[in-house]
Order: structure tokens, then sequence, then C-alpha cells
DNA sequence: GGTATCGGTGATACTGAGTATCGATAGGCG
DNA sequence: CGCCTATCGATACTCAGTATCACCGATACC
């Protein structure tokens, strides 16, 4: 069963030269059903329940492969730590509650205007932006002040 | 020896309950002095040298104490690996070149409006922001295009 | 001045996220 | 269909970062 979502999940994937095999897809599938940010190591782990013969490096490779085609967007977790979150193609920017872990997505009109202003300023050549807010959100506020 | 300098910085670790110490001081001179991202074991292999009685996990430790006083920054690198920058006690975001790995501060009156619109769109408490742009220094760009 | 308090330190051993490797496998194009 | 090459699973490994603990030294309080 071939989706028109999988259909440009693979262009995308194919434009940074890479396929969409079905662990990448298992991967996915799993982070686009989570609204929250999950580590590499807790992926692994909630998916070889439903997927045994899923490596470990392979969770971590191919985490690496989605932010690299745009599909996934990386996070800081306290400790030391990432975490991983899928992202629609075109919103790569998020707030974070460090609380839930939920990952809410940001209007990304709001960010472009800076983000040209900044390479006129400074004659700086952009290649990926690290533009996220961690903090509370509105729920967990509301739940516990 | 205690410069007006010093002074400012133990008020700002004092803000966050931390004690200006000798260690912490030679670290933070150290990250001022380079105008560079450094990560942290770099950093103590270059510490080690001139103070050999500075120990490994006083580095790591004391640069998260700086971080979270304010007067250091945490950046990405690649490779899954933390680098880190002295920054002023207003400039909290930077343009990072990842090819000479220079850091350089970006105006923040340039990021205020726009953390302040988020604030009201989603009802979310900022805590702290990973605001930074990776890419090409115009003097990397001039040397290598 | 003495001492209780508490953050900080250095040394060491440890944890665990992420990686290198390699033979086997399977996308996707011609 | 068949080739090329990216990717896979398994394993062993690396090394950034941490937990622990006895000891130190600044501050505060008597």
């Amino acid at each position: 069963m071939t989706t028109p979502r999988d259909r440009h999940t693979a262009q995308r994937l194919a434009s940074s030269g890479q396929r969409l095999t079905a662990q990448r897809k298992v991967i996915l599938d799993a982070l686009r059903r989570s609204r929250r940010t999950v580590t590499a190591p807790d992926l692994y782990e909630q998916l070889r329940i439903t997927h045994p013969m899923l490596g470990r490096a392979t969770v971590f490779r191919n985490l690496d492969a989605l932010v690299g085609a745009g599909l996934a967007q990386r996070f800081e977790r306290d400790g030391h730590v990432y975490a991983y979150a899928a992202c629609s193609t075109d919103h790569h920017h998020h707030l974070v509650c460090t609380r839930c872990d939920r990952a809410i997505e940001i209007d990304e009109d709001i960010v472009t205007p800076l983000v040209e202003k900044l390479l006129r300023q400074h004659d700086f050549e952009v290649q990926h932006e690290s533009l996220d807010f961690y903090g509370t959100c509105s729920r967990c506020a509301a739940a516990a002040p």
C-alpha cells in the first residue's frame, strides 16, 4: 500500500540521495503518531516490541537520515540527550514543553523575515538553524502552575 | 586581583546560587579568550597543560554551571557533540560557522519581538530558547567558496 | 576565633548514547 | 530481470558525560 504521503516522503528522501525502506517508514510513522519528542533509545525500545527484527543502530541511523531529509527535527533534552519529532515539510521550528515533551509547530512566516535580515546583516550563509523554544505549554501550566 | 568583570561574573553566578571559584574563573577565561566554540573534552585537554590539577569532571560540571548562569552558551556540533562559547550577558544567540567554529553574536533586538509574538500566540511560557544559526561565515566563504 | 554549613573539587569507576564494521539484503533504475 | 548501491542487523567498541565520595575552602553564625 503506497499512499500519496509515502510518495511525498520518498521524494524528500530521494532528494538527499536516500531511499524509503520499510524500516524508515516504521520509524517515521512512529514519530508521526507521537505528538511528543522521543529519544532514540526510547523509540528503539518502543518499536522492538512490534518489530523485533529492527536493529538498534538502524533506529539511530534513520533518525539522523530523517533529520537530514527535513522530515524530522532534533531537540535537546535535559541531561545532554537528543530527542526527535516528525515535522511537516514547511514547519521546522517548534515550541517544546519540558514537562510533557509535546512539540508545537511554529508558524514559519514569523521566522522567515528574521532569517533574511540576519543574512543581509552579517553576510552569513545559513545551512540550518536551531530555532526552538523550551518551556511550559498552556496545558501543563494550567495543570500545575 | 579582582576586576570589575569578576565582580559582575560573581553576581551572575550568585543569582543562580553558585560561587566564582578559581577553577570556574580559569574555565570562563579560556572560553572568553577563544572566539570559537569548544567541546568539553577539548577544553579539558587544553587546560590541563597549564593547570594540571584541574579535574576532568570539573570542566564538564562548570561548563554546565556557566550555561546555567547565562555566562556561556551551548551549541551543537556535527556528530552529536556539544560545544560551548562564552557570551556577554545580553547576547545569547549566535551565528556559528561550521567550518571554523567561530561564534558571532546576534543583535538581541531582532529576536525579542519574535519571542513576544510567540508568547501571545501560543500562551507558552518560555524558559530558554535555542536560537542559533549554523552555516558558513563570510571569511570562510571567501577563502573557499 | 571557632566551628557548622554547604557548594565545590579531584579521582575514579561507571553508564549509556551513538558509531564503526561487515557480510547479507533489498530498493529502484535501466 | 539484473545490476548497483544504499541500507540492514548484529556485534563490539568508543568516549562524552555522570555518580560517588572523601576532602577542601568560603561564608555565616555564634
